[in-house]
RNA sequence: GCCCGCGUGGUGGAAUGGUAGACACAGGGGACUUAAAAUCCCUAGGCCGGAAGGCCGUGCCGGUUCGAGUCCGGCCGCGGGCACCA
């Protein structure tokens, strides 16, 4: 007897599809469209288990659409530009190009046996010149439309590498490399307007009704919308231009609280202090340290008392001392601010640190004032009583006291309501190698001016090396020349390359149409926009998508797509990780040594290495190369097939869970679909002839599968769907039904199968005789007589706990439930005569008797 | 520090506010086999009980409800993001 052997069978059926052209997406103003988009990787060079999870669940919708008879598109490139092809570079020599095209051709190597339904004439890569010399067009009309300008910002500085640093090379405040403590330094650099769209991309959030509600709450609060008031305190020895300060605060109703005011080290009065020794030391003091948020709001908090006071605005007579402190952002509000100790645990803090008083405004109602251990910060929709208030009722929610504070200052003419966003523009300079030009050129008699668009693409020069720290760009001899494409004169090139979030803010309109000689095509985008389905990580809830729905609007501004495409995902979906245990030993110093996973014997007990050494387990992770805890699609599938993998990542957990790779699980994996070739082997051989009623059970089993299969498909729930085809497999082989009855069952299971284990599928459809190829027959219908009950079982309950069920024909009236629940045995039993005060009954649910 | 999630048997998980534990893994028992593997069948939250059945049980504490794993408030633990990782 023949073996179910995927090894020998997967290949022959991705040759049929390619031969088929099954994958390739057209066109088709018959059809309706269904465009399906993974997030592409970064080419590292090796796929993990991730990526087999994240491909595999957009691969599933793509079949099913497919199946459904929509023309579906569903690509896939590469997002190629980054700083790891750099640091190889550095640390192993070579080209980062060539680095980066290898590890492409060697993933794509590794993802084609997975049988992805990917059409993959369009791939491309964000680092060829083709793709990158669209986006310095685009750049080009966004610095046009006004989109685009230039201004300072802090960089992680490295004094000793004297180069920039990204935030994850900065490790405790200091260099990756050199170790040195990291200053803030201030340069000139490129940034995006997306403030200029702050509401609009708050507001259509509400449009985005497929878009998971957390995505939609982070993204939100990012963009930080705020009411507050913004008034100027007169200061009282300030030096000349500081007559005032002004402050933003989002909480006016504590006016009377304030115990101080707090500037930023960055803020303008700060540095004209700067001058007095005592001042400078302290913001140099503030300026050592990382640029992340993270960063600033952990560490500890320090200030400064200038000796310069401000007069309070409801009381001139009483002064409020103006302190700098560390914990101040010059990039929100106006970057001062009045502390309120008694109602902000940060000023409390700081205000206990540096002896200032603590004076509450509000209290919880019906409590009095008193000393206060800790802020009190209750919701803003909280009732509370204003002991120190000066606008409203004395008993107002805090929303109604900060309304009327701030008409109070409007009325009184000290302060105005504005409204603030968090929301920052989007700093696109990086000062490195491997990203796109920034097409722009330095003359200098015109200044800074785009470069010509019969110039693009501005490429990037191959004679560099990465031997000294820095951007070779910066010390290149020759590249940096250049003329103005403006007067023609001696110029110089910008030597800044763009963020790599602008290569992945459009490569989904990219591949509408991806050999283009323009960004996009207005026919192609018309047809393929919007993006039905988006699918990937949690981690770009905020970074990526955000910045994705700028782009799509500032494309739409300068014409590269059309209005529909302001939000381009219509539906997004954001899957959880794959972890696996790790396995470590201890070296003579006690230090960790991680083992592979399949370097490790694992036994109930625990695990050992091969010669016998007890190994630690630390509970799963997410894998990662430096903790070894890895598994190799490439082993998998050359163990068991693709499909099994395919059908293990999709199967368990729900896939917006993380999903725990176990080895038994894979094996459990294989066995089942090895049962299914056996069932469909053995059924197709098969004559045991027709039964009636078998035969009826097995047609009304299987128009359940394909409903609940659909469903569990349609709603992303793929370990659902897995769970109801183990289901039906069950049923299948232990159906009494003729083989004539089996083989439709089965050839319907096959379908079912075709977008999670694509190959066994086709394997299965061919033994039971179906026509052409699985992959391409249109998906099953639920025949609805099928699927019809005409009974329904009722567990009834007594005070909300279980005590016995009936079974009453489905649409039996409450009142004759209810005489039948109340007559039933157990129920008699259980009330003992007790009057039944109250009696619920959920039609087709439950019933619940109240004594 | 701030924002957002998650927490259910030995394990992964299922459950429109309505029978907690579907489906699967690991386990236990059995069939087949000279034996093993493979396969098939049965069993399976905990405690008490011969059984019928009962009590307890969804991280912890409290609340809303006829009824809470699900909703609300507070806590604990774990994870994601924090603007130059992608």
């Amino acid at each position: 007897m023949s073996r179910y052997e995927p090894s020998q069978t997967e290949p022959k059926w991705q040759e049929a599809w390619d031969k088929a052209g099954a994958f390739t997406a057209r066109r088709d103003p018959a059809r309706p469209k269904y465009y399906v988009l993974e997030m592409f990787p970064y080419p590292s060079g090796r796929i993990h288990m991730g990526h087999v999870r994240n491909y595999t669940m957009g691969d599933v919708v793509a079949r099913q659409k497919a199946a459904a008879g929509y023309s579906v598109l569903h690509p896939m490139g590469w997002d190629a530009f980054g700083m790891p092809a750099e640091n190889a570079a550095m640390e192993r020599g070579g080209h980062p190009k060539d680095w980066t095209y290898g590890n492409i051709a060697d993933m794509r190597a590794q993802m084609r046996p997975l049988g992805l339904s990917i059409d993959w004439s369009r791939e491309f890569a964000t680092c060829d010149p083709e793709y990158y010399g669209q986006q310095q067009a685009m750049f080009i009309d966004m610095l046009e439309a006004g989109l685009v300008y230039r201004k300072n910002a802090v960089v992680n500085w490295d004094p000793v590498d004297m180069t920039v640093l990204a935030n994850e090379q900065v490790i405790d405040g200091k260099g990756w490399r050199s170790g040195a403590a990291v200053e803030r330094r201030e340069l000139t650099q490129w940034f995006f307007k997306i403030s200029d769209y702050s509401e609009d991309l708050l507001n259509a959030l509400d449009t985005l009704t497929d878009w998971p509600e957390k995505v939609r709450l982070m993204q939100a609060n990012w963009i930080g919308k705020s009411r507050g008031l913004q008034f100027a305190f007169e200061t009282v020895g300030a030096p000349t231009g500081f007559e005032k300060l002004e402050v933003y605060t989002t909480r006016p109703d504590t006016l009377m609280g304030a115990s101080f005011a707090a500037i930023s080290a960055d803020h303008p009065l700060a540095k004209a202090l700067e001058h007095d020794p005592a001042v400078a030391a302290f913001v140099t003091e503030c300026r050592k340290g990382g640029t992340s948020a993270e960063e600033i709001e952990t560490a500890e908090k320090i200030g400064y008392d200038t000796g310069i006071r401000v007069k309070h605005p409801l009381d001139p007579s009483w002064e409020l001392p103006v302190w700098i402190a560390n914990f101040i952002l010059m990039d929100y509000g106006t970057g001062a601010i009045f502390g309120c100790p008694a109602h902000d645990q940060r000023d409390f803090d700081f205000a206990t640190k540096y002896g200032l008083p603590i004076k509450a405004v509000f209290v919880a109602e019906g409590e009095r004032d008193a000393p206060l251990a800790e802020a009190f910060v209750p919701m803003k929709s909280e009732r509370v009583t204003y002991v120190r208030g000066f606008a409203g009722s004395e008993t107002q929610t805090g929303e109604e006291a900060i309304a009327a504070a701030i008409s109070h200052a409007e009325t009184n003419g000290y302060g105005k309501g504005v409204t603030k966003f968090r929301l920052r523009d989007w700093g696109i300079s990086r000062q490195r190698y491997w990203g796109c030009p920034i097409p722009v050129v330095h003359c200098p008699a015109c200044g800074v001016v785009p470069e010509s668009k019969a110039n693009l693409p501005v490429t990037l020069p191959d004679d560099v090396t990465f031997d000294v720290p820095g951007n070779p760009l910066d010390r290149h001899p020759t590249w940096r020349d250049c003329t103005c494409p403006k007067c023609g004169a001696k110029a110089r090139r910008e030597t800044d390359t763009m963020d790599t979030f602008v290569d992945s803010s459009w490569y989904y309109a990219r591949f509408t149409a991806p050999r283009a000689t323009t960004p996009t095509v207005a026919e192609d985008a018309d047809y393929w926009m919007n993006v039905d389905q988006y699918i990937g990580g949690i981690e770009h809830a905020i970074l990526h998508l955000l910045y994705s729905r700028f782009f799509a609007r500032a494309m739409q501004k300068t014409g590269h797509l059309p209005q529909k495409a302001v939000e381009p995902f219509n539906a997004l979906f954001t899957q959880g990780m794959v972890t696996h245990e790790i396995y470590l030993t201890r070296d003579g110093n006690g230090r960790p040594v991680y083992h592979l996973p399949e370097d490790v014997i694992r036994t109930d007990a625990g695990a050992t290495l091969k010669d016998g050494t007890a190994v630690e387990i630390i509970p799963s992770a997410k894998m990662s190369k430096s903790k070894k805890n890895v598994v190799d699609p490439m082993n998998i599938i050359a163990q068991f097939g693709a499909d099994t993998a395919r059908w293990f990542v999709m199967s368990d957990s729900p896939p917006e869970r993380d999903v725990e790779w176990t080895a038994s699980g894979a094996e459990a994996a294989f066995k089942h679909l090895s049962r299914v070739w056996r069932i469909a082997d053995e059924v197709a051989k098969s004559d045991t002839p027709a039964n009636a009623a078998e035969d009826t059970a097995l047609a009304r089993a299987t128009a359940k599968a394909v409903d609940e299969v659909t469903k569990g498909i349609e709603d992303f729930a793929f370990n659902k769907a897995i769970a109801k085809l183990y289901e039906f497999t069950n049923t299948v082989q232990r159906s009494q039904a003729g083989a004539g009855a089996k083989r439709d069952a089965l050839r319907v299971m096959a379908q079912l199968m075709q977008p999670m284990t694509p190959h066994l599928a086709e394997e299965v459809w061919a033994m039971l005789g179906g026509t052409g190829l699985v992959t391409q027959a249109p998906w099953p219908k639920a025949d609805p007589a099928l699927l019809v009950e005409d009974s329904v079982t009722l567990p009834i309950q007594i005070n909300g706990k279980r005590r016995a069920e009936i079974t009453v024909p489905k649409d039996m009236p409450a009142t004759e439930v209810e005489k039948i629940a109340l007559a039933d045995e157990a129920v008699v039993k259980f009330l003992a005569g007790q009057p039944v005060k109250k009696i619920i009954v959920v039609p087709g649910r439950i019933i619940n008797v109240v004594v």
